[in-house]
Parts: C-alpha cells; structure tokens; sequence
RNA sequence: CGCGGGGUGGAGCAGUUUGGAAGCUCGUCGGGCUCAUAACCCGGAGGUCGCAGGUUCAAAUCCUGCCCCCGCAACCA
C-alpha cells in the first residue's frame, strides 16, 4: 500500500500529515489482522513549483527540498507512522528508472514527439489556447499573440481509453469511494482523452529525457512511477523480488484532488508498460479548518507538531481519524480537538483504564485473578468485547476509520458501564463476595486488554502504555475475540499513570492565541460583526521598502466620477464602471462586487489612478485602478474626496 | 448556464447508492453512584431533515425548480 507522495514545496499541515496517519492505521490494522504490509510513502520533488520556491528562499532547487523533504519525514515519523520506504523522487535510483520508462515508452510509440500549439504572447512567454484568448488577444497584457509551437512529447491516452473504461466495469471497487467513478468516467473518459503532453521545456528542475535532455519529464510521469521504482522495478525486465512479491499495490491511499491522476493517468501508465494495476484507488476527503480551507493568509493554518505540543500524538492521531467522515470533508478545530481530548480519551478511555487499576490495588494488592464466580450480567460485556474486533474490520476494510475507531471505544464505554452494573465498591464491603470482586476485575482487565491490542493501530504508545500497566501481551487478530486469555494471577501497576490528562478549553485557546496572534484578530473581527462590540484593532500590513518622491512621481491619480456602472459577466467579483476623469471617460473593472453594487457605485467620486498600464479582466479591458482601503477580513472602502473636487482634480 | 462539495435538534457528523418508524458524539436538563481524571451510569427535552412543487400506500432518501454556504478555476490592476 502507498499513500501519494507529498509535495515537497513548503511544510506540510495537519491536512497533509492526515494521510499519512490514515494509511498508517490501516497499515497497522492489517499487521495486527496477520497481513504481510508493505507501506510505502515519500515526497515528490520536482516542477516548477519548487524551482521558483527554492530562488525565492535563495537555494539551490535540490538544497531546498533536502530542507523540506527532511521536513516531512520528521513529521511522519513525529507521528509515530510505520512505513517501510520513504522515497524521494530525487532518489538517483528513480530518476534512472524514470528515464528508461521513458525511453521504453517513446521506443514503444506510445510516447511521441510533437508540438505544443497555441497562441503564444511574446513579452509574457506564455501559450494560451483559443478558448483563452480574449478578443483574440492576451488574456494577462492584452497584447496580440501569434501562433507558435513548441516541441514537446505526448502520451497517447486515447489508445488506452477503451481498456480503461473496460477495466472500471470489471473492477467495480477500483476507484473508491464509487461516486468518484462516475466524475472520472463523465468529465474525462466519456468527453474523449486527450493525448497528454509529458515533457516540458519551460522549466529545468526535473528528470531530463536523456535522449533529449532539453527536455524534462512531466512531473506527475515522475511522481506516479515512485509506487514501481522504488520496489525495484526496472524498465529492461530485471525487476526485483520485492517488486515481484509487492506489485500490483492492494491500495493507493490519496486525496480526492488528485483521484484523477490516480484512476486515469496511472492505469494508462502501467497498461503501456504491460504490468497489472493497482487493485484500489481511495481518494480521503479533506481536514479542513472550521470557517473554510486552512491558508496561511487567514493565519487559521495548523500544523502536526504543533498540535502534538499541546495534546501528544496519539490524540492528535485519534482526532484526525475519529473525526473524519468517509466521503466528506471533516472538520478539525482547537475546540473540538480539545473535547475530544476530553470526553473519549480522558473521560472514557483514560478514566476506565485507571479506576479499574486502582480498584485492583485497592481490593486485592493489584493482583488480578479469576475467582470464578460468574453471573449472568457479564455475557453481555464478554459479547460485546469479543464480537467488537470484528466489527472493526469490517469497517476499517472498507476504509471507514471513523466507524471503526467507534466501535473500539464503544467496547470501552461497555466497561464503565458495566462497573456500574456491578458496583465493585459494594462488593468489597461484603467479604462473602470477595471472589465475585475478583472474576469482575478480571473481566475487565482482560477486557481492556483486548481494546488496548486492537486500538494500537490509532494509538500505538497509548496501547503499550495501556498493556504494561495491566501487565499484559498485545492480543493478536484472533485473541481479540476470545474471552479470559489474561493470566489470571498477574498484578497490575501499583500507581496508573494517567493516560489523557483533562485539558480546559480556555487555557489551550489562550496559549493558542500566544502562538498565534493573527488568528485572535480574526475571531475578533468575527464577534464585531456578530455583535456591536467596537474596538480598535491593529492591522499588520507588510511593510514595504522606502521609495524616492520620484517613484512616487510617477503615479498619477485623479478624481474620477462614476458615470455607469455594470458588473462584469461571468464574474463573481468584478464590477466594470465607466468613469469621468477630467474631458476622458475611462473604463476601469474592480474587484468589488461583494461590497459595491453597480446602482451604488453610480455618481460617486472615486479616487483613480489614471496612468496604469491597461489589462484584460475576464475579457474587459480595464484603463485604471480605483482606490480602495482594505480591512483584514477583505472588506473594502472607496477612497473618496473628504469635500466636492471635480472630477479631473489631481491627486498628490 | 465554468467544475465540484454541502445545507439533518445548540455544535460536529451518520443515514441518501437499494424509499418503509429520524440516529451517533458533544452540549443541555433531571436522576443515580462515589472505585475513578468534578470522571462513570440511567433518563428527558430539543429537529418544518435549506425552500417550493411532484411521484408513491409510504420521501431526509427518487424527480423538477429555486435559495444559501464552501472549495477549485478564472479574471480580485
């Protein structure tokens, strides 16, 4: 099993460390049920991406993402995470192999030299296709383009279409979860595949064609061939055992953005190179951050290591998988990491674990044995603990970790439940129930010891934590589901360490806001405009470099006076006015749809700079800019003369 | 009509494929218990399943139209 490689252009946050915590459960899972597990996981490396990333941060592309690759692995193996292979797409092993598949498959014709067509703009060095152009002109300057054609390579798709779509039909589970299929097989398969171009020029970082070095090797022909190189796979026939044992992977664990590459791209691949494909694509949903997608621009990012300073990986790792549904995003949160924390791990799990270790101690010196007096409330607690690691496979076999870690804790809460049912206090007050004490206490060691094996693969020190202070082996698969296998007679821990610490939500959201004063800002604009509270907040505008008067010179702006104004079809944002300045009427287009309507902005007076070079915004042209400030949330203002100026009046 | 996801008790989510008594966790209210990390156990309240039509004996689920939110894309000059 692979999860997809990480894109190693900057530090990965708990969205992207999600994945590989979700494999890893599997993985784990898949051990514990007996499976040989061959996990695989590592970073892709080139494109253009991270050549630009690496000049902006001054180093060489390769010095870079050594830096971030590194990176990466740290935090995996921060997360307590068991692959077997990490590999880079930089690995000199890969990129040989690379080279050859390419070679193979130019030799082969399914690879073939041709000429990337389209309308090209000169001063921007950019191809843009007809559907793009806008009046038949540049859609960034404006500025005529000509046709031009640039030599690159394809990849005959089309050949393979047919074998594909054969191949979703007969495979009903290849592509999970199902509603997947249908967006691949309507918006790419049905409409016809186009030849995919597989080589750049426009760039250097990458894997060069080395029969034609200008060229590079299209980074995701690079990045989907790691799941066969880095087993051993070789493209003149010597492929390795482990790639012979490995290969086709029973799953590749990904994210639902990239599910096309993975389902059309990459069975394309193998058919041409005549190898099997992979038996399982799944494409997770996303972790997202409450109140949209995490940025670094709305300061809501979270990353892994952060989280583990404050709650420790095993519930980081139990929050990720708890609370992500199979097929829709989930939703992560400090609040709802912090009542997580709480209410399953502390309360639930860590409470259970240590009232029963106490109650040991304090009954029977912590020795834990089977007095052999058996009732009929405990069949219910031995059914549900013994038929519970069942349960769990089934969903974890299908990929919902989410049900399956519920029914894990579930097994739990039957404990504490049935602490109530027996009431162990009361039986200790009664020496002639000194032996149904004990046979309760064992029921629930052995109990918790089953819960503890199966809950390793979300929480691997917690189990172990868990199992040493009963003095317990890690029950196997089967084990699991058989009840009184604890040796009677062991004694448990004298003084239980707590497992889960409670965590009050105040003193975690204060330390947060220590770490992250950006983040408080925002909440605060939030409760302003949900309640009338006023206050004077600062906003942090990077700053820019000091500028002569001349450069300030340079810039000329006017008063202008909306005359018309209309918003800009197929445009959410943009608003485009007609606008008096001075004896000319300029036609300027603004992003400011959501805080302006066009009846509004007519009569006002704006403030325009007049000498902007012109552009194209979704096919308008646009001759100036108007002045708007800007708060932290994005609203706007326009910038208007404090006393009636004519329109035309310069600024300075 | 750019592509896609979503709208289910106060919060976060299942349930929609294959119509058939609205479910889980948290919170809240009441009760029980005192071994335990103010933890545990039981019970209650709380939902027009976005809106409007339609199909059906029966619709959260199927069909039609509409509204709203969120990603991506594009152009926030």
């Amino acid at each position: 099993m692979t999860t997809a490689i990480a894109y190693a252009s900057g530090k990965p946050h708990i969205g992207n460390t999600y994945e590989i915590v979700f494999a890893d459960a599997i993985a784990r899972f898949k051990r514990f049920e007996g499976y040989d597990v061959y996990f695989q996981t590592g970073t892709d490396e080139h494109g253009q991406k991270i050549e630009i990333k690496a000049r902006e941060a001054g180093m060489s592309p390769k010095e870079y993402v050594d830096k971030v690759a590194g990176e990466i692995k740290r935090i995996w193996d921060l997360m307590d995470t068991t692959y077997d292979n990490f590999v880079r797409t930089t690995d000199p092993d890969h990129e040989k192999q690379v080279q050859k598949i390419f070679k193979k498959l130019y030799d082969q014709g399914d690879i073939y030299k041709g000429y990337y067509e389209g309308m090209y703009c000169t001063p921007c060095e950019s191809f843009w296709t007809e559907s793009q152009l806008v009046d038949g002109k540049c859609p960034d300057c404006g500025r005529p383009v000509k046709p031009a054609r640039e030599e690159a390579y394809f990849f005959k798709m089309s050949k393979y279409a047919d074998r594909l779509m054969k191949y979703y039909d007969e495979h009903p589970e290849f592509i999970q979860p199902v509603s997947r299929k249908n967006e691949m097989v309507n918006n790419f398969l049905k409409p016809g595949l186009q030849d995919l171009c597989v080589s750049r020029t426009s760039f250097k970082w990458g894997i060069p064609v080395d029969f034609d070095p200008k060229h590079v090797v299209y980074v995701w022909l690079d990045a989907l061939t790691n799941y066969i190189t880095k087993i051993g796979y070789d493209a003149d026939g010597n492929s390795s055992e482990l790639f012979k044992k490995n290969w086709p992977a029973d799953v590749h664990i990904i994210g639902k953005d990239i599910i096309r590459f993975h389902t059309i791209y990459w069975p394309i691949f193998l058919m041409a190179l005549g190898l099997p494909l992979p038996k399982k694509v799944f494409g997770h949903p996303w972790l997202l951050q409450s109140g949209g997608k995490m940025s670094k621009s709305k300061g809501n990012v979270i990353y892994a290591d952060e989280l583990v300073d404050f709650f420790g990986v095993d519930a980081v790792r139990y929050f990720v998988l708890h609370e992500m549904p199979y097929e829709n995003d989930g939703v992560i949160s400090w609040e709802l990491m912090v009542e997580r924390l709480n209410s399953d791990l502390a309360n639930i799990l860590g409470n259970l674990v240590n009232r029963t270790v106490s109650m040991s101690n304090k009954y029977f010196g912590g020795v834990v044995s089977n007095g052999g007096v058996d009732e009929p409330i405990d069949e219910d607690l031995k059914k549900v603990v013994t038929e519970t690691v069942g349960k769990a496979a089934e969903k974890f076999d299908t990929y919902h970790i989410a049900d399956g870690i519920s029914e894990m804790m579930n097994l739990f809460r039957r404990c504490n439940k049935y602490i109530d049912e027996t009431m162990p206090w009361v039986l200790a007050k009664d020496e002639s129930k000194k032996d149904r004490l004990a046979t309760v206490l064992y029921n629930l060691v052995d109990s918790i010891a089953i819960g503890a094996s199966m809950i390793e693969c979300v929480m691997p020190s917690t189990a172990e934590k868990i199992l040493s202070q009963i003095n317990a082996k890690k029950r196997t698969f089967e084990e699991c589901q058989t009840f009184g296998l604890y040796e009677s007679g062991t004694k448990v821990t004298e003084k239980p360490e707590i497992l889960f610490e409670r965590q009050d939500l105040e003193k975690v959201m204060e330390k947060v806001h220590a770490l992250h004063p950006e983040m408080k800002e925002k909440e605060e604009e939030q409760a302003e405009v949900a309640g009338p509270a006023e206050k004077a907040e600062e906003i942090h505008v990077e700053e820019k470099p000091e500028i002569s008067f001349e450069d300030f010179g340079k810039m000329q702006f006017r008063v202008g006076e909306v005359l018309k104004c209309e918003a800009v079809p197929k445009s959410k944002k943009l608003l485009c006015s007609q606008v008096k300045v001075g004896d000319r009427t300029m036609q300027i287009v603004s992003g400011i749809h959501k805080y302006y309507t066009p009846e509004e902005m007519v009569g006002k007076k704006v403030m325009v700079l007049v000498n902007l070079k012109p552009a194209k915004l979704a096919g308008v042209l646009s001759e100036g800019m108007l002045l708007c400030a800007e708060n932290t949330d994005g609203s706007l203002a326009l910038l208007t003369p404090e006393k009636d100026m004519p329109s035309g009046a310069e600024i300075s």
